[in-house]
RNA sequence: CGGAGCGUAGCGCAGCCUGGUAGCGCACCUGCCUUGGGAGCAGGGGGUCGGAGGUUCGAAUCCUCUCGCUCCGACCA
């Protein structure tokens, strides 16, 4: 309901099952991958089940709009997703079936399309800040969706799946495979060492090398080789201590996909078993992280086996075709925008919003005239919340040992009325009359008059984390009183029967405004 | 895809190493008692030990295969 009311104008029908072509004219059919869930009918037709539906809103929108006077238009719908995961894993987290609303937007041009944004950024905002939630709006990779820019709504947990980061003094925050990182410029140092050629029997990975060299991490020059899924086979040189961030190679590359290349074309490119590459006498193309360039006196593999290079050069000893920003951030990294440093963070995403451009609606043909009788192409943007992940999250990041605590506005409950003796006529039409005022009074409320012993119903309502609880039991109406406790502190009162309905609706009022 | 672990009563588990009557807690059924924080006492029912094959006088236990689930990794340098 919450996200309902904060999304816009039209719910479009549901469809799930989408023939093959409609993601063959966006070449997201190949595109996509294994997530993508494929079937087929008895026609042996191709068929998927949507995990996001830009193509199919795109389609509906282009047999629908005709004129700028159709536009802009803004279509959501809440419904099940389905995506082929790797490894689906903690249960709503990350399943192969999820509820997504998606959103999507339609505007004549390009400004248009960025104040549908930035309202659905803003709508976003409104909608997690209500859920209770601690979370940080990111810049994005654009991923599968493709657009010129996201951002992703990112709900702070040390469960998280991402990892993201953020400027301790300034607004920057992005994603760390988004995170953009700063050329430190300058030019190459003058080494001191020369180029030594030393045996290393057995040490392959970085820690061992150092090690058994007695240099830290950060003095080796890590040399990755990576095919891409063009069937490239390319070299890329980090500092020791560092990881690439494979998203980056892929933008600066042009290409889907990375991974590294197997142990026979490692052998074919190096001469040497794994664990010895390097960029010295290295033939084909070398690519390095930025702060390769200011390494000399370096440690480098040397393209044999049981051997290493030390006083290593970059410029001296090898040449680099390209430095460039293509390794991940981590904490202490100076912030792109500002003079500050990087945090970083646990995330889980709960939301995303994209810029797409003309992506699909140009692919598709989907257009308008405008008032001059052009045809011109629609912008779009799309819009996803994770509702159960999102559920998820604001459980992650509100519980206690005894269970759930729900924030007041997602409450499945806002109230749980408990009688603590079904079996007592007073006690019980105390209790029913108490439930019937607060549902009068709007409020969601639920009773529980089975017949269980008290304890076992206290704890019922605790782990189910109803924000408010009223006890009505003998006890308190000997004295004309029930007792309101409220979830998350445990504070309890004793309140006048007559009023209890009243002040209990106006605490669940206060707390869904607040 | 690689690695690890787990499948025994409705649920959670022990038993397996060292083969020999299948067990515990919760739940369930009956009775008594009990109603403001998951009560107590007494009695009771329930299991093709994931599946198939093998070894053995004898298999939950050992061996082989198989199915399912969970977890970790998928960056070795």
């Amino acid at each position: 309901m919450l996200i309902r009311d904060w999304s816009s104008d039209v719910c479009s029908s549901d469809l799930m099952v989408v023939p093959a072509e409609l993601w063959q004219e966006s070449t997201r059919w190949e595109q996509y991958g294994k997530e993508l869930l494929r079937l087929k009918d008895r026609k042996d037709a191709d068929f998927c089940l949507g995990p996001t539906h830009e193509e199919v809103i795109t389609d509906i929108v282009r047999r629908e709009v005709r004129s700028y006077r159709q536009l802009p238009l803004n279509l959501y719908q809440i419904q099940s997703k389905f995506r082929d995961e790797i490894r689906p894993r903690f249960g709503l987290m990350r399943g192969r079936e999820f509820i997504m609303k998606d959103a999507y937007s339609f505007d004549v041009d390009e400004a248009g399309a960025d104040v549908a944004y930035d309202k659905m950024y803003q709508a976003y905002r409104r909608i997690f800040e209500r859920c209770g939630l601690r979370f940080r709006a990111v810049e994005a990779d654009t991923g599968n969706i493709g657009g010129s820019s996201s951002h992703e709504f990112m709900v702070l947990a040390d469960s998280g799946e991402d990892a993201i980061v953020s400027c301790d003094s300034c607004e920057y925050a992005a994603n760390v495979e988004k995170a953009e990182l700063r050329d430190a410029g300058g030019d190459f140092p003058v080494p001191t060492q020369a180029l030594t050629k030393v045996a290393t029997p057995g040490q392959r990975t970085i820690e061992e090398v150092a090690g058994f060299l007695q240099v830290e991490p950060a003095r080796l020059i890590k040399t990755l080789l990576l095919r891409t899924d063009g069937g490239e086979t390319v070299a890329v040189l980090l500092r020791g201590d560092r990881e690439l961030n494979d998203i980056k190679l892929c933008r600066l590359l042009g290409c889907n996909e990375v991974e590294l290349a197997d142990e026979e074309t490692v052998r074919r490119v190096t001469g040497a078993p794994s664990g010895f590459a390097g960029p010295v006498g290295l033939k084909g193309r070398i690519l390095a992280d930025f702060e390769v360039r200011a390494m000399v006196d370096a440690v480098t593999g040397a393209n044999e086996v049981d051997t290493h290079y030390t006083g290593v050069a970059c410029g001296r000893d090898f040449t680099v075709e390209t430095f460039a920003d293509l390794r991940e951030a981590v904490a202490g990294d100076f912030c792109p925008r500002c003079a500050g440093k990087l945090e970083v963070w646990r995330g889980i995403e709960v939301g995303h919003v994209f810029k797409l451009g003309t992506k699909y609606s140009q692919a598709l043909g989907a257009t308008f005239l405008d008032a001059q009788g052009q045809e011109q192409v629609i912008f779009m943007g799309c819009y996803g919340i994770g509702v159960g992940r999102t559920v998820a999250a604001a459980i992650e990041q509100n519980h206690d040992e005894n269970g759930i605590v729900f924030p007041m506005p997602i409450a499945p409950f806002q109230v749980i009325v408990t009688m603590v003796n079904p079996n007592d006529a007073e006690v019980c039409a105390a209790a029913e009359k108490l439930y019937a005022e607060l549902l009068e009074r709007g409020i969601e409320v639920l009773l529980d008059d089975r017949d269980e012993r008290p304890g076992s119903k206290f704890k019922d309502a605790d782990l189910l984390g109803i924000p408010l609880r009223v006890t009505v039991g003998a006890r308190g109406l000997k004295d004309g009183a029930l007792e309101v406790q409220e979830r998350r502190s445990g504070a309890r009162e004793m309140l006048p029967l007559a009023e209890v309905a009243e002040a209990v609706a106006e605490r669940v009022r206060g707390a869904l405004a607040g």
